[in-house]
DNA sequence: ACAGTCTGTTAAACTGTGTTAACCCCTTAC
DNA sequence: GTAAGGGGTTAACACAGTTTAACAGACTGT
């Protein structure tokens, strides 16, 4: 999965606050065309892509919330993040009103900026969905967690569903312990003497299903849980 | 486009700011379910379905990050806002890498929290196939759930209406799992033996009409649902 | 009004998942 | 060494879900 360069619209007036925030985009890898008014913004706006804007309330000429509106009137659904001085309820809410997705009053963190600003797009953008990993290369076999499905060469076999979620659980902490109190708790929803028995005899299961590739190996933690190793 | 209730996890061990909230946002037609500790919320994690996750960070018996990373365990896209009292630089930067979606410092307006919740839920909810969605690719097949049809090529067959109702929560819930509950409340009413069985029926039905394409699956959970893999 | 057809429910036999039980071995502590 | 307990393994079992079939009631066309 290819990840183009995210693009960024800043729109900020404070010509040393615009800078440094460029900057510090910039060097994390983003495209920042910073523009001076709400009227260039919108220009700009129109002749260029942008994957989110960042717009300052208070500006010459044209200002953040009027700028957002024109922003939405061409596109519903660019992400928006509003940065201001006010932090009044009603401006906030306002804000929010114009379908802006987040709303940071100064003076803020940059470091926080940058957590927000990755928070919108991490639901946004399709082409990088933070998504749930459904498949997992195994040594020879590939697992797929929705599917609930274990392949080896060609062969597949059918999981059920506890089978499944435990080997997923083991794959998210390959190499590492998968604890056996969260897993208790998190498959069998309570860590009662029976339940453990029964994820021990899953356990077995799943060490025959992979059998056929001696560099994998289910290791047990003497009290404390279970380690997928390849 | 028919809009479900968007049901709400809010873990604050904070009675009285735990149950305002929780009346605020039910008089907003929100389904809110209150949990007093990290422990408890996420049990109720496991056992009911939530479009959205209002955790406190500072709990009892397990704090907000602890159970956040929990919940990003079991579901990697769990929309996650933190409420808390501290505006430490760093407690926020560390929700943020939690993968949360938003961060509120206490004391904070009721009417923002709304507000960043729906712009939230603006995001999320609209990748996850909007419910008004009337037609499906499933494999080689084509479904339509308004003309009760579902077409391979260019034969037709007609559906029932109870054929074509369950067809399309599956749909809905492609490779996710379909709550047994939520499709016998929704399409039977209510869930009584005699409908869950006669669910299972339609299930039968739909996997035998579905068939000629063995890349798809309707796979059991046991004792929480279905679900369509293609 | 009647036969024919279709939808959805009930019944009953069957299948397979997940739990419990039993018996084993191995590690750890004293 | 021996007792205690965690874990490994196999088998038996209960019960959730699967499937086929029969049936009741609603709708259709004559």
């Amino acid at each position: 999965m290819e990840n183009r360069t995210v693009r960024v619209l800043l729109a900020e007036d404070d010509e040393n606050l615009g800078f440094l925030l460029k900057e510090y985009l910039q060097a994390k890898e983003y495209e920042v065309d910073l523009y001076k008014d709400g009227e260039k913004a919108f220009k700009g706006f129109q002749n260029n892509y942008y994957d989110i804007c960042i717009l300052d309330v208070m500006m010459p000429i044209k200002d953040g919330f009027t700028l957002a509106k024109e922003i939405r009137m061409s596109n519903g659904t660019m992400p928006i993040l509003f940065l201001t001085a006010k932090s009044l309820k009603e401006d906030v809410i306002e804000g929010f009103a114009l379908g802006a997705d987040d709303y940071m009053t100064k003076p803020f963190s940059i470091e926080e900026l940058l957590m927000r600003l990755e928070a919108i797009l991490r639901r946004t953008r399709k082409d990088s969905p933070a998504s749930d990993q459904t498949q997992f290369q195994i040594g020879k076999y590939i697992f797929d967690a929705t599917k609930q499905t274990l392949d080896q060469n060609g062969e597949t076999r059918k999981l059920t569903t506890k089978e499944s979620e435990l080997l997923k659980y083991l794959c998210i902490n390959k190499n590492a312990l998968l604890d056996r109190n969260f897993a208790l708790k998190t498959i069998w929803v309570d860590d009662s003497y029976f339940n453990a028995r029964s994820m021990d005899v899953y356990i077995t299961k799943l060490r025959k299903y992979l059998s056929d590739d001696p560099t994998i190996e289910i290791i047990n933690v003497r009290g404390k849980g279970f380690k997928l190793i390849y």
